[in-house]
RNA sequence: GCGGAGGUAGCCAAGCCUGGUAUGGCGCAGGAUUGCUAAUCCUGUGGGUUCUCCCGCCGGGGUUCGAAUCCCCGCCUCCGCGCCA
């Protein structure tokens, strides 16, 4: 959620970051909640001034009791107003005596004009709690302007693609040929998008789990294996509403999610907390499994392991102060880089433009890899600055204990989800009798192997 | 699943039975003093705010002039037993 003070304080300057994304439906519902949030205030004050009239009568009360004079009680003019209409006699209360009977009467009138005024302010606190988490972050200025991924800024370009080799085999073809993966089987037991991996491809999956977890221990990162199930209020402060349509998977019985990604048990860890200095930035790779209910577009990628219902993948997160994000999330990208470039797979960095970014970052990069057989760039990382939008709504403050605290950051990038580096690797290290050869960062995981798989008939 | 104990500010506790407006310690911040970063003392410490105010004692209702306190409903945690890789 972005700050309520920027909305109210600096509406221009938030409108003028939120047209950036060229969407009128996020410029309509900014208006929407400074009205809300200006009007909720409004009737605030007056709960606030009834409820003050009655803290006095109810402190008055046993000082009258105990014989103590009252002393100078007056209505104040919005009290007396708001009671006129249910309790005429008592507007004009300095006329009754100051016994205890009359101040409990009096006191009594104001709980109704209090509900009243109550029932109209969270009225309006419930519309702006509706509207706030679906106002999007504000972004940074170096995020480029554009519409659509069209619009996307390629930073740099590492590695060259290989020509097409025209022996070359589709992953999936290559996999199941292999007797790497059964996907025919998967999908009569679980359905489209989940797969049976075999054997060499099995030990390829945890190879490059144990890569990216040792490469960024190495660079400072705690590995994290985190809960592949989450409770829907924590869930609701790491991901927005429509999340849940589209994206995850429900435990109906015991109201659990599956993760989509193990940032969002990271994410939701500290919530409520206040995280002490000493311990920030706080670098974490997470390990899990990830599910999604949402696969992209029908007859893309239906078959392999491009898009998948469930797949694995080593997560970065980084809680961090305000004002070292920026650098971080610069260090988060240069990891994920690392570990391609240690794959030695060409890839693309590209900065997400301010029309195709998601709601919740500030800035985004995707790290687009090469896949050889495809031709193509594709994504296998998406590196955000959520700034302290994420956090703030999961309450996560960074500071002192006990001392001065401020919203922390998050920020998080994919290290590797390993389904599409197994894709990007079959493609690139294929050879033509159907093996596959195995990157030498990872041969340390495999065994000290060189070569996957088992000759194929031409 | 059954039984018990709990949830109070950054942390630890008191207050609850007997309703009267959040008490102490630690930590932290600022100040005083002493030729030091020790000791001592003073002040402050959550959220909001239009700032002699409002809210805040797990959440939500209720009773009451007034609820941390009494009543009801929920959530969560811990301990024991059962089951279990």
């Amino acid at each position: 959620m972005i700050d309520l003070h920027l909305v109210r304080n600096e509406p221009e300057a938030v409108r003028a970051n939120l047209a950036r994304r060229k969407r009128p439906e996020v410029l309509e519902l900014f208006e929407q909640l400074r009205i809300a949030d200006a009007r909720q205030r409004q009737l605030g004050m007056e709960v606030d001034q009834l409820r003050a009239f009655r803290n006095t009568l109810a402190a008055a009360i046993p000082r009258v009791k105990s014989g103590q004079a009252l002393g100078e009680t007056t209505i104040p003019a919005g009290v007396r107003e708001a009671l006129r209409s249910t309790s005429p006699e008592l507007a004009a209360w300095e006329q009754l005596p100051p016994d205890v009977s009359h101040l409990k009467a009096l006191a009594a009138a104001v709980g109704p004009a209090t509900a009243t005024a109550e029932a109209a302010r969270d009225a309006v606190a419930a519309q702006v709690a509706a509207l706030h988490p679906r106002v999007p972050n504000l972004l940074d200025a170096s995020v480029p302007y554009g519409g659509s991924d069209a619009d996307n800024v390629v930073v740099r370009t590492w590695g060259t693609p290989d020509p097409p080799r025209a022996w070359a085999r589709g992953h999936a073809e290559l996999a199941e040929a292999g007797g790497l993966a059964d996907f025919e089987r998967a999908a009569r037991a679980s359905g489209a998008g989940f797969n049976y991996l075999l054997g060499d491809l099995v030990l390829l999956d945890l190879a490059l789990q144990r890569y990216a977890l040792e490469f960024l221990s190495s660079r400072g990162y705690t590995p994290v294996s985190t809960p592949m199930l989450l409770r829907r209020g924590p869930y609701e402060g790491v991901t927005d509403l429509s999340d849940f349509e589209t994206v995850m998977y429900r435990i109906a019985d015991d109201d659990l999610y599956l993760i989509a990604t193990s940032e969002h048990p990271i994410a939701a860890r500290f919530m409520g907390e206040i995280l002490d200095d000493s311990t920030l930035p706080m670098r974490l790779a997470g390990l899990s499994s990830c599910f999604r209910r949402e696969i992209g577009g029908h007859g893309v990628d239906q078959k392999g392991l491009f898009r998948m219902h469930q797949f694995n993948k080593v997560e970065q997160f980084i809680f961090c102060r305000p004002e070292e994000s920026w650098a971080l999330h610069e260090e988060l990208l240069a990891n994920t880089e690392g570990l391609y470039q240690g794959l030695q797979i060409p890839y693309r960095v590209v900065n997400v433009c301010t029309g195709d970014i998601g709601t919740v970052a500030a800035k985004k990069y995707d790290v687009e890899a090469w896949f050889a057989k495809q031709q193509a760039f594709r994504e296998v990382a998406s590196c955000s600055n959520c700034t302290d939008y994420q956090a703030r709504r999961l309450k996560i403050r960074a500071g002192k204990q006990g001392g001065s605290k401020v919203i922390a950051h998050t920020l998080n990038n994919t290290a590797i989800a390993t389904s599409r580096a197994m894709v990007a690797i079959l493609e690139q290290y294929q050879r033509q009798d159907g093996t596959v050869a195995v990157p030498s960062v990872l041969q340390p995981y495999m065994g000290s192997r060189s070569l996957l798989g088992a000759p194929l008939p031409p």
